[in-house]
DNA sequence: CACTCATATAGACGTATGTCAATGCGAAAT
DNA sequence: ATTTCGCATTGACATACGTCTATATGAGTG
């Protein structure tokens, strides 16, 4: 999966290229599945906006490995940053990134 | 697909449930194709932020059924209004629903 | 060292998605 | 009425995606 667009102008605002249409649906694709979504939500909401990725497969009641392939995706596209202490990964929201595409969607 | 969100909880800033999550998730989906995005900036940057859609495969180089198809994902979940002027379809951003995603990314 | 436990990887499976060619439909114009 | 043109629908196809079970890896612990 590709990183977010480094652009930061508003698609409302001014016509993009195919190219950064290309970079913006990639980001947005990771924010199209529910359990992302929620991944998102939990972390960014838990205490010290962290969590450990242990506890996420119980809440959201998938299996393990689904859960690491959706870590693995927010984390290789910057969405997610992750941290390991001792055996366990832990992750934070990487704020900054999610406001790429926020701002993509400024209006005029 | 079914209509976005009508909630405009920050995702960031208050847990979601799964439901919100599946429609915010169904929300973003319309934005992770690159076409889809192309359109939408298109129209909203078009004199009068409205758009024959028969320009689109032309500017798009996608075939009309390809068009055609993704114009009705995003009438039919209220990005696009659609308007019939004689025999051509013109449309324009419905930005009120832009604005709910990108509310649901607002930061803490 | 062996054992445990969190995580990663591999492989498989069903479904969803983007695309096109071919065709149908309907309104306007000649 | 016949033709033209924009748009919708159908059916097909390849690819991508989310998910699982099974297994491997690797770090802490006894």
């Amino acid at each position: 999966m590709k990183l977010i667009a480094t652009c930061c102008e508003p698609v409302l605002v001014v016509p993009i290229s195919g190219d950064e249409a290309e970079d913006l649906a990639n980001g947005f694709k990771l924010l199209s599945d529910p359990v992302r979504l929620r991944i998102l939500s939990l972390i960014a909401n838990a205490p010290d906006a962290t969590m450990c990725g242990c506890d996420l497969p119980g809440i959201l009641d998938r299996s393990q490995p689904t859960i690491s392939h959706h870590l693995s995706l927010l984390t290789e596209a910057g969405l997610l940053t992750r941290e390991q202490r001792g055996k366990w990964a832990w992750f934070s929201v990487e704020l900054d990134r999610i406001a790429v595409l926020r701002d993509a969607l400024n209006l005029p």
